[in-house]
DNA sequence: CAAGCCTCCTGCTTGC
DNA sequence: TGCAAGCAGGAGGCTT
């Protein structure tokens, strides 16, 4: 389930084959991956053939390839189970492929194919447009359907103290609101599980009611994990996320609550829980993490 | 306007 | 053995 730590890894390996390359050929073989581009299939194709690419850049779990010399951009979100991986021309298409995108860089040409079992992922091309924040700064510019996805916390810009105040204003559940990617970006099921657990806080408080030092420290546990997850390649389960080159993450193996339900806490040794939480699930200490 | 629920989608696992 | 229900969840649209 890629989140940010994984679509920065996507993001490190494309970068120096993308940079500079040229689009030569695309092939739509899905067209409900495109579900977030505006245009048909013929016309997406169109805008990108003969495109020069840009370094790739990231927003949360948002990706996005600048076109040199035009303001836009051609935008990917994984979704659960998308990949973008390199492949030689003409080589055997993976199951699900969706998408396949022909580049010509100076060593020659290569495919960068767009795999997506479930479809939640997409490709776009997208108008970029000033980011809120930053709105004379051409280097800050993000596609339109960006726009109002928050920075993330490994972005140098991400305002720290604005973060503590707009989420101790949140009357919900302070996980919904790391989940929340208007308010801080790149957090999914996984990640947002592992800070609570590093943090001691139970997914279920009251966001409204946590301190601001709590919400500082549980922003600095955010933080370690997705670095710690990030040296190790990202959080591979199944087969469903790999780097460009298809190898997985190592991380799983250093997640300390999430998927360990009835494994003991790696501090107390309490058996850890699993219990439903807006639709997907919610892993804790009932030790270490109480409501009150 | 904010909060919470529903839907999109496929494949694997579980239960009868 | 076979079939259906359950489960996984990012994001956006919809309702309350």
């Amino acid at each position: 389930m890629p989140e940010l730590p994984e679509v920065e890894v996507v993001r490190l390996g494309l970068e120096p084959v993308v940079t500079g390359a040229v689009v030569r050929a695309v092939e739509v073989l899905d067209e409900r991956s495109l579900r977030r581009h505006e245009g048909s299939s013929e016309q997406f194709a169109g805008l990108l053939e003969g495109a020069r690419l840009e370094a790739p850049r990231r927003r949360g779990k948002f990706l996005w390839v600048p076109i040199e010399g035009r303001d836009e951009a051609l935008v990917g979100h994984l979704g659960m189970s998308g990949q973008l991986l390199f492949r030689e021309p003409g080589a055997a298409a993976p199951r699900h492929l969706r998408v396949r995108l022909t580049l010509e860089g100076p060593n020659g040409r290569y495919d960068v194919v767009f795999v997506d079992q479930r479809v939640f992922g997409s490709l776009a091309v997208d108008v970029l447009r000033p980011a809120p924040d930053a709105p004379d700064d051409p280097a800050e510019r993000v596609p339109g359907q960006v726009v109002h996805i928050a920075r993330d916390p490994l972005d140098a810009r991400f305002d720290d103290e604005a973060f503590v105040a707009a989420l101790r204003r949140r009357r919900s559940p302070v996980k919904a609101a790391l989940l929340d990617q208007s308010l801080v970006s790149g957090i999914g099921n996984i990640y947002a599980d592992e800070a609570l657990w590093r943090a001691r806080v139970h997914f279920a408080r009251q966001a409204d009611g946590l301190s601001a030092r709590t919400v500082r420290g549980l922003l600095g546990h955010v933080r370690d994990v997705f670095a710690q997850a990030l040296v190790e390649g990202g959080t591979s389960f199944d087969a469903q996320y790999v780097n460009v080159n298809g190898q997985a993450g190592y991380f799983a193996h250093s997640l300390n609550a999430y998927g360990r339900e009835g494994q003991p806490c790696p501090r107390c040794g309490t058996p850890l829980r699993r219990v439903p939480f807006a639709n997907r699930s919610s892993h804790f200490c009932p030790r270490c993490q109480r409501l009150r």
